[in-house]
RNA sequence: GCCCAGAUGGCGGAAUUGGUAGACGCGCUGGUCUCAAACACCAGUGUCUUCACUGGCAUGCCGGUUCGACUCCGGCUCUGGGUACCA
């Protein structure tokens, strides 16, 4: 009787649902265990096979920490708020709720067919109105609190408030921005509520900032750098420019620090916490402020430029100054002379974006303003240039230039014919490139000539603060995070604007007691004429009939920062989760999830997980303990090439096959895999596809379109996803969970390649056959074991275990195999042994593990709760062990020997050896090194 | 460009702490069963040499440490992820 796996696996899911199987309450006398996948995004395309990678290996611990005993939490739900959602909204005019509603429900059906132990009634999704009350609570909150250096948390802004009525903010220890006034008590307290509340912008943990982004003129809309290839819009292929906007920004930069700090504490691998110090990227130096030489500026220019420097040890070799093309001090610096050069300049930087500005470096670019700085400590004149090398965004968006210690700056001087000053007697060939040696004495260098690096560090850094201008000072890479989006799809940002007073106007919160602040309805999703977001087509959506309400939506990542704590309470309508669920599962203990989610998703979550410790609602300072990225599966991406020349107002856009490209300059574009088949586009499914391509027009080769191809990520954005169901249909949800994990390490990416699919499947069938012979029949009877019989059960356990304890889920499943095929050459068909073998296959196949293990007369259901095997070592002892015989590191004989057998007696037994003394050619060995129960090497 | 990974047979991969490189699986070759095929089962399968035994070579490339290196160190090459509005 062959193993009908539809009927069985069908059986068992609709027996798990029934029975709420694996419906998780708190429950105090088991140990708790929370293992989290990271929620996917549900995409248009369904869930596709790189998906479940994680979730299987998830699946897989859960299950297995249930049979050790512990009370676990394994719930699944939907960041379903985003982009494609609202794209094909504009598509279509559908809206973008009924989509990912639709959407969700594929995924949940595809989900449960894999056999997934999900508490589903726990399920959450982010753009659910019951979920985003609580994503727009915390914001308020954010809203509601600055960061106290003092106390090192979040405070509440009506405290900072009672203090600045008491003692202005002269003792106030606080993040804030930059240009926060020095005021007194009574310079407060004389303040209009406008003045007041625009100061206190400085110190909120979230407020509207300025911010540059990518502004498409002719989509009226902000593009991610991801929807721009080539400088032009992938949607259209319009220009784009960058352009400062006010956006809402989150204050992450105080918790810089704690986010460093943090990552000491918990079990990620050190190539992510790496990467996250690296994107905080906290640095050590100096500020200083050079004077501006008030001879060539315009009217309203500042007194001085301040720098920031790692290296405040070189200022004596600054030979330029650079601030960022679009710094606001352009316009005061620049002399008329220079005007139309610059102007020039600062155009063709505005076209850029600023990835492309940080990666071509090769090319140095600038533009002299006709100003100087004055160099504080050597009074020399020091030439203000502009380069795109230099962002605005980054620390105060000015860098002084030392050509002899740092490359860039090197090749900026070469370039524009600057001195080259060296300032350490042990800088070497500094006519040739730069060299940033912190060794040797400095020269040319004034009060600090003769000393070494840490002498010279405190001397300037003593003489800049007496002066009052400069200070030690550390500096972070990371940059406040914006929390705007130009878009329709996200959560509304629970604030109104009022006391516009022409062009300005204030931010106030709306009262908790009205939240949801409620998406409004649309007519399009599209930005408004004026260029406002979607928002701002809403009718009538003002607070309280009068004030403009925040236009803009959350980003992406906002309902995703905090989403483990809903599952907790899921249902609560009184709080984000309850205390006591809170305080039971506490913080996750696996969470699992891909890397690309390294520096954008893990620190805002870490961010806001700190937050809401300071404000005393959860107890951990760090959310997730254990964390394991699952490798990207990867996809194999088909992509059609557009030529350049067609693209824009009223063209019809060309489109030329692979084999022709090379004649043309083109674009390329990804395209859906399936409209494509063996690389042949299919070119009516592609007019209908995208709206802006139903007028293209191709160039063929032997009548037909042959896309490109190219191995990456399988994701949505590269229309490359393959769906899983076809899988399940075709060889059942074991074998395919079977397969994902077989495929190779959890951690490592690989491409979708669905050969070999096969073994997993007959190994099923295999397990099947070791209960019911070819004719049919129940062949499990209740004798005792043999030894051997043991053995190969015990050696199983072990290794099972040992593995799964260390997350290597791909060499479980070649142990699983090989106690099957051992046990089937034994012809065991024994209930003790394979009752064991059916608890050990089941978080890996819990289908035919729930069938067999019914089949052995236990009752349904139950194995999910059953005992993990207790290993018993004493039955793998061995009485000899046969060790490999190595001379000079190859090895050339085995030999046994007692397992108990001492050093001495094994060297002496290997010199015996033949083989040994064939090699030997009866000299003595210069050495025997016998490492016991390993191996020996005998060296000549 | 910068930050972080990875590279082992025809293919996916194993080797957990520096100790037999290639477990397990796919594929392939030969065989058993069958009218035939599928399934299943048995045997072989890194490469060169050889009838065979044996031996040489071999973990992306170059060099080093060690009795011994896929594993550690230095220098490259290529591939993937991130690079702040994809999530």
């Amino acid at each position: 009787m062959e193993y009908n796996f539809k009927e069985t696996e069908q059986k068992w899911r609709k027996f798990w649902e029934d029975n709420q199987t694996y419906k998780t309450e708190i429950d105090h006398a088991k140990p708790k265990y929370y293992v989290l996948d990271m929620f996917p995004y549900p995409s248009g395309a369904g869930l596709h096979v790189g998906h479940p990678l994680g979730y299987i290996a998830s699946d897989i611990i859960a299950r297995y920490k249930r049979l050790k005993g512990f009370n676990v939490l394994h719930p699944m739900g939907f960041d379903s708020f985003g982009l494609p959602a609202e794209q094909y909204a504009i598509q279509t005019g559908q809206h973008p709720a009924i989509t990912t509603e639709e959407n969700i429900t594929t995924y949940i059906r595809q989900l449960k067919q894999i056999g997934f132990s999900y508490d589903w009634s726990r399920e959450v999704r982010t753009s659910d109105a019951k979920y985003y009350k609580w994503t727009q609570w915390i914001f308020m909150q954010l809203f509601k609190h600055y960061y106290d250096k003092d106390a090192n948390k979040a405070l509440p802004i009506a405290s900072l408030v009672e203090r600045f009525a008491v003692s202005g903010n002269k003792d106030i220890n606080a993040v804030c921005d930059e240009d926060t006034p020095n005021f007194t008590a009574e310079e407060w307290n004389g303040m209009s509520e406008q003045e007041q509340q625009t100061l206190l912008l400085k110190f909120r943990l979230t407020f509207p900032d300025d911010s540059v982004v990518n502004w498409c003129p002719a989509l009226g809309t902000v593009l991610a750098n991801d929807e721009i290839k080539d400088g032009v819009s992938e949607r259209g292929g319009y220009p784009v420019e960058q352009k400062k906007m006010k956006q809402w920004a989150m204050r992450i930069t105080a918790y810089a620090d704690r986010l460093i700090d943090g990552l000491n504490e918990v079990d990620w691998s050190d190539a992510l916490k790496e990467q996250q110090r690296n994107w905080i990227g906290r640095s050590t130096g100096a500020s200083v402020k050079f004077k501006v030489d008030a001879s060539t500026v315009q009217e309203n220019a500042p007194e001085f430029i301040e720098v920031f420097t790692t290296r405040v040890d070189t200022i004596y070799g600054v030979s330029f100054m650079v601030i960022a093309p679009e710094h606001e001090y352009v316009p005061f610096l620049t002399t008329a002379a220079q005007k139309s050069t610059v102007d020039e300049y600062v155009k063709w930087v505005a076209s850029r974006t600023e990835l492309d500005r940080m990666s071509e470096v090769k090319k140095v670019t600038g533009a002299f303003t006709g100003s100087y700085v004055i160099n504080p400590f050597n009074d020399e004149k020091v030439p203000i240039f502009l380069a795109d090398y230099v962002l605005a965004g980054y620390g105060t968006g000015a860098v002084m230039g030392v050509p002899s210690g740092d490359q860039r700056d090197w090749n900026f001087a070469k370039y524009f014919d600057l001195p080259i000053v060296p300032i350490l007697d042990a800088q070497k060939d500094i006519e040739e490139q730069a060299d940033n040696t912190k060794e040797g004495k400095y020269i040319n260098s004034g009060i600090i000539d003769g000393m070494g690096y840490k002498e010279a560090t405190a001397t300037l850094t003593k003489w800049l603060e007496e002066r009052g201008i400069g200070k030690g000072k550390i500096q972070y890479r990371l940059r406040n995070a914006v929390f705007s989006r130009q878009r329709y799809w996200g959560e509304p940002v629970p604030a109104y604007f009022k006391n516009g007073s022409g062009d300005v106007s204030l931010p106030y919160l709306i009262e908790e007691s009205e939240l949801p602040l409620e998406l409004p309805v649309i007519d399009k999703y599209l930005p408004t004429e004026t260029g406002e977001p979607p928002l701002g087509r809403a009718e009538g959506w003002k607070y309280k009939g009068e004030y403009e309400y925040e236009l803009s939506t959350m980003p992406g990542w906002a309902g995703s920062s905090w989403y483990w704590y809903r599952y907790m309470d899921a249902q609560n309508e009184q709080e984000f989760a309850s205390q006591e669920a809170i305080n039971y599962w506490k913080a996750v203990d696996l969470y699992l999830g891909g890397s690309e989610h390294a520096t954008g998703h893990l620190l805002y979550s870490r961010f806001w997980n700190k937050f809401l410790k300071d404000l005393g609602l959860v107890p951990e300072e760090e959310f997730a303990k254990k964390l394991i990225n699952q490798g990207m599966i990867q996809g194999r991406s088909n992509f059609v090439y557009r030529v350049k020349s067609s693209v824009g107002e009223g063209k019809n856009p060309v489109f030329v096959s692979f084999g022709l490209k090379e004649q043309y300059e083109t674009t390329p574009i990804h395209v859906d895999v399936n409209i494509v088949s063996n690389d042949v586009l299919d070119l009516n499914a592609f007019k209908n596809w995208r709206s802006d391509f139903e007028n293209a027009e191709f160039i063929l080769e032997d009548g037909k379109y042959i896309c490109g191809v190219e191995v990456e990520k399988m994701s949505k954005s590269k229309y490359n996803v393959v769906n899983p169901d076809v899988l399940v249909d075709k060889v059942g949800a074991d074998t395919l969970r079977l397969y994902e994990m077989f495929l190779g390490p959890l951690e490592q990416a690989k491409p979708w390649n669905t050969n070999g699919i096969d073994g997993s499947f007959r190994f099923i069938k295999k397990v099947w056959r070791l209960f019911y012979d070819d004719l049919g029949n129940f062949k499990v009877k209740d004798e005792t074991p043999t030894p051997a019989e043991l053995k190969v059960l015990h050696t199983c356990i072990k290794k099972v275990e040992e593995d799964l304890e260390r997350y290597s889920f791909n060499t479980v499943v070649s142990t699983l195999m090989i106690c099957v095929n051992d046990l089937g050459s034994l012809k065991c068909a024994k209930k003790a042994i394979l009752q064991e073998l059916v608890i050990l296959m089941s978080p890996y196949t819990p289908h035919i593990a729930e069938e067999l293990w019914v089949l052995l007369g236990n009752e349904a259901g139950t194995i999910s709760y059953a005992t993990f095997p207790k290993f018993n070592a004493s039955l793998l002892v061995e009485a000899n062990f046969d060790y490999p015989i190595s001379i000079n590191g190859k090895v050339r004989a085995n030999i046994s020997f007692p397992t108990d057998a001492i050093p001495a007696d094994i060297e002496a037994g290997v010199l015996a050896n033949e083989v040994v003394q064939k090699w030997l050619e009866g000299k003595a060995p210069k050495k025997v090194i016998v490492v016991p129960k390993r191996i020996v090497n005998v060296v000549l």
